[in-house]
DNA sequence: TGTACATCAGTGAACGCGCGTTCACTGATGTAC
DNA sequence: TGTACATCAGTGAACGCGCGTTCACTGATGTAC
């Protein structure tokens, strides 16, 4: 009278979508546990006991955690991307009536309600990011970086097609593109920091503080080419 | 035959002072263990065996491993206060010849400088406070937060006190303050990684960075007045 | 200064427990004819 | 379509090991007189 079923048989189904699936009972149950611990405390057979699948089956699937780990990456980073875009895209599209500064702040304030938006769909995930990114399991550090790095190259690139972008140096953009990406992350975990019981900050207030920072920035941004007067 | 001295005997000295010193090795121990992984899987035999004692002796000092690391960022935080110090004593010293970009062009220089500096001399103990932000032990994540906060204050009292902050809200202030505290971070941990071996950017890549992204916050902060025209 | 007793930092042995990993297995799915 | 054999995802039992914690202890330091 189990509520699992622990043999393929009981869901008729093929071989490869079984262990899919599996697989994805396994990536749950440790983004669930990830919730309240990092990577390297996590125990493989605290993931299968979650998952409810015998010790030995998680390795029909990962290696080790690390692995696993890096899976997890891999996913979490992937689900970025369509946001990433959205806010490249939204930049990119001026409105004809506001004036420059105006419609500069409704992006600003688009971005950064895309920010929580993601945040609120994808929470573990983000959590799980920010806190591996300097977490200490090596490659999963490493995928982390790779995929933050890959970022940075694509907001740049998609700067780098605009016209206030004329004049900057490729390495000024990519600059530019890391303060962004940078910015991302912190202003995410900043809106996780939110949502938790005993938060300090409002979910508002980190929105607020995000914007105002990237005002900042965008003045700098604006003056950057005439910066020695 | 040991090198250690198993019983306070070995060295003439006073309970107290004794007590202090095993305390210092278990941290020291602790530190280097934390080097390579996350406190949440740092064991108690681990540091104990690391420092050349026995398991039990380690309750003399700590109630679990997660106070030896409240006591870790105590110890790194507090080591910091000087370094920001000295960096906002220096922002306050306008030189009295160069003009005044030239002047700013230095002092970003020099703090980042002293940042590089100060990772070179506390690798572990900054190592440590950036894996642990957002790690998985509650008490010192809180630790570090609370801490980060302090200085964030700290940073925005001593920018209050000068010419250029006139006419800038509180809020602003603090907002400002903690970009500069945010880039500290990002950038000390920049550094840890230019010291790795396998490291994809070298030291003065990311000092270049860190200066780069300095000058466009100030090119905001100069403009952040007269922003809406 | 000397003595008798109290304190307490560190010891070492013992405990029960959950860990990661291995292994031969089962039985449903897949394939060849 | 039917049959015989191969594959392989998941099982469950077993293993040795290191973990955190407890405990009575030792012996140097500290204190009272």
């Amino acid at each position: 009278m189990s509520h699992t079923s622990p043999t393929p048989a009981a869901v008729a189904t093929t071989r490869r979508a079984q262990k899919l699936r599996t697989r994805r009972t396994l990536l749950d149950a440790a983004l669930g546990l990830l919730e309240h611990q990092s990577l390297s405390s996590l125990g493989l057979r605290e993931v299968t006991r979650a998952a409810g699948v015998a010790p030995a089956a998680f390795y029909r699937h990962f290696a080790d955690t690390a692995e696993l780990g890096v899976a997890l990456v891999e996913e979490a980073l992937d689900g970025l991307h369509p946001m990433v875009g959205a806010i490249l895209t939204d930049t990119a599209t001026g409105s004809g009536t506001a004036s420059a500064s105006a419609s500069e702040e409704s992006r600003i304030a688009r971005s950064v309600a895309l920010i929580a938006r993601h945040v609120r769909d994808h929470p573990a995930h983000v959590r799980f990011v920010t806190r591996e990114q300097h977490g200490g399991v090596r490659p999963v550090r490493a995928a982390i970086g790779t995929q933050l790095q890959r970022f940075t190259e694509e907001v740049a690139a998609g700067l780098a097609g605009r016209p206030e972008a004329e004049g900057w140096s490729a390495e000024d953009l990519r600059m530019l593109a890391g303060i962004y990406v940078d910015h991302l992350v912190m202003t995410a975990s900043g809106f996780l920091d939110a949502a938790e019981e005993g938060a300090t900050r409002t979910e508002e207030q980190v929105a607020a503080l995000a914007r105002r920072q990237l005002r900042l920035v965008a003045l700098g941004r604006r003056h950057w080419l005439d910066r020695d007067r």
